[in-house]
DNA sequence: ATCACTTGTGGGAGCGCTCCCACACTACCT
DNA sequence: AGGTAGTGTGGGAGCGCTCCCACAAGTGAT
């Protein structure tokens, strides 16, 4: 009987109920100075901060979260193993952006990988528990149930690249079909008139765009497009090395090749030079992405820049719109929830 | 499939005193089942295992971090900013391990930065917010305030890389002893004589460490250690440039030199070939860590391979028990505190 | 003077768990 | 017969917050 009478006032950390007794006010108070109430006056919410300071208090997050029924968490999942995460300079920038901007808030951040299925039932468990308010997910293939999944268990999510124009979630991507037609128009200034293109994996909606920003700039430029020079790829090394010898098959006057991303611009640059193409000389060579790759290739690979960092930070403020947003369920507004950021064409010696 | 909606009393998520009431016991007995007490009978565990599938329960952790006064979440810090987080593979690796060992548990890992001052204060106020059960602290510099602050707050730690041979946290190491021994020792069994070293920081006691093994190396073998052979560096590639130019320039009888990172001897290197020296015919050149740079160097570099995934599994292993030891206060036992792990030596062209 | 607001404040009632004490029951001694 | 363990089990008492209702005191219109 003797074991709780002791324990609040000397032992652990101090709580609400002793700042308050500090203060000389009631809890409610502290909370409402706590938490940025504007219901206070002034020498109330002085005399509240002067006992904080003096006690060192720090709210406690767990009875926080279950009292008010948030966790002030979010979490960005990547469907990846570890190694790409590092592997890739997308995740790295995407990461400062969304660091950067969640610094202002006070909203903690998880990363999650989620690459094995060992790690995506984890990842289900925990997000079944609603353990985060809210999710980031990055780099998300067309058949994923994860984002399914969020929507079921009614937590708010943003993705990055939408799965389709009638992507339900919201989300924020890069111009894809922007960042095509410049590079289209880029080649056609540079008197190429013969153009190919390699596309990406066509099950990402973020490919289809990119064709279609290739056709429509031919188009608007009043070529007509060929579809035998559209060549069929899958973001990798080794399907730009299969499209670019199909492509020199089929079409040997080809004078320019647009890759939808730098890597299979890299291998499309192996068949081409092995064919003995000079680039830029005899073909031009355009990528996607301006990773580290199209800076160290030979000839540096002009190529279209997004503009990732920046995406990161649009993802969380649309995250915490959202998350701020879901106290009226019903007005779940299709307002602005697709975010689209420009591109940008990095010139360098290839094209 | 059937989520509730049912018993649930107003829609929410399945409390642990409805899956009591589902299965016909006590909340108490639920609670037991759920954290696997021994305690139970085989048929009421049975029954509240159904009742707990049935609907779907998940137990709020909220709720249990408060009761329970632990968090299930340890925090991984980096002291560093993203980008050099990103950039060195020793991360990545140690990341691997670290989330492969924790997989196993019930555990949160937690990734937080710390390069910034602005992210340090952020720190402070999360440890002190006891939001973690326990933190593992990697690449700490010898005069970082952190580890004390840890302490401090009597939160669990592991560091990776004691500051001292007194360090009062736990933690792992490789053998950098061994490892500066096994690579000179490498050396003398290739015929060289004049054998220098260039240090790491020596405010990093493990670069102290390297130091001791080259000498010991050197004398065990019945040569006297000529000190003006050991040239201070700081791990740094700028650093192994000046420490080389220094040598050459007092001791142009060099035949080997042992550097303490891969970095530092691929600038040690860049002067030998200036000087007109060949690697590993004039020369033989030894590094540490056998990173990625080690491969790539013309001629591949010999260097002392740490094993860092294996040091973040152990660095996991010591937390949770230090974690899990923490009740009987009183009996903080100096057991098995430090671990110490074996390196390998990678002999590649260089030596 | 009354009424109707507004502003600031105190504190009760939970949030969903864990901990632990009390209480059956059983089994096996004396 | 009574004692003495040991095993399961139920449920009270919090953990430290937020939410919200009640209420005092002030302000102005009637």
């Amino acid at each position: 009987m003797a074991s709780h009478g002791v324990r609040g006032r000397s032992g652990g950390r101090p709580t609400l109920e002793e700042v308050a007794a500090r203060a000389g006010v009631g809890r409610g108070t502290v909370s409402r100075v706590i938490n940025g109430s504007p219901r206070v006056s002034d020498a109330t919410r002085a005399a509240v901060e002067a006992a904080v300071e003096e006690l060192g208090y720090v709210p406690n997050t767990a009875a926080r979260a279950l009292a008010a029924n948030r966790t002030d968490a979010i979490a960005l999942v990547v469907p990846e193993p570890e190694t790409r995460f590092f592997a890739e300079p997308y995740f790295s920038d995407m990461l400062k952006g969304v660091g950067s901007e969640l610094s202002e808030t006070e909203m903690q951040l998880l990363l999650i990988f989620a690459g094995s299925d060992r790690e995506r039932a984890r990842l289900a468990q925990y997000l079944a528990a609603h353990r985060v308010d809210g999710v980031l997910l990055v780099s998300v293939h067309a058949d994923d149930p994860l984002p399914d999944l969020l929507t079921q268990l009614e937590i708010p999510a943003v993705i990055s690249g939408p799965r389709s124009a009638a992507e339900p979630l919201a989300s924020v991507d890069s111009d894809n079909y922007g960042g095509a037609r410049s590079a289209v128009e880029h080649l056609l200034s540079r008197g190429r008139g013969r153009i190919a293109h390699i596309t990406g994996h066509l099950a990402v909606y973020g490919a289809q765009r990119r064709v279609d920003g290739y056709r429509d700039a031919l188009r608007d430029a009043g070529h007509e497009v060929d579809e035998g020079l559209i060549e069929p790829g899958d973001f990798t090394e080794e399907g730009g090395r299969r499209a670019m010898a199909e492509l020199l098959r089929r079409h040997p006057d080809v004078d320019a090749v647009f890759a939808a991303s730098d890597v299979t611009a890299a291998g499309a640059g192996q068949v081409l030079r092995e064919a003995g193409r000079r680039i830029p000389d005899d073909v031009a060579l355009v990528g996607y992405d301006d990773s580290a790759i199209a800076r160290h290739m030979e000839p540096p690979l002009t190529s279209v820049r997004q503009p990732i960092e920046e995406m990161g930070r649009a993802m969380i403020d649309l995250l915490l719109a959202e998350i701020a947003d879901r106290r009226p369920v019903a007005s779940r507004g299709l307002g602005r929830h697709q975010v689209v950021l420009a591109t940008e064409l990095v010139e360098r010696r290839s094209s």
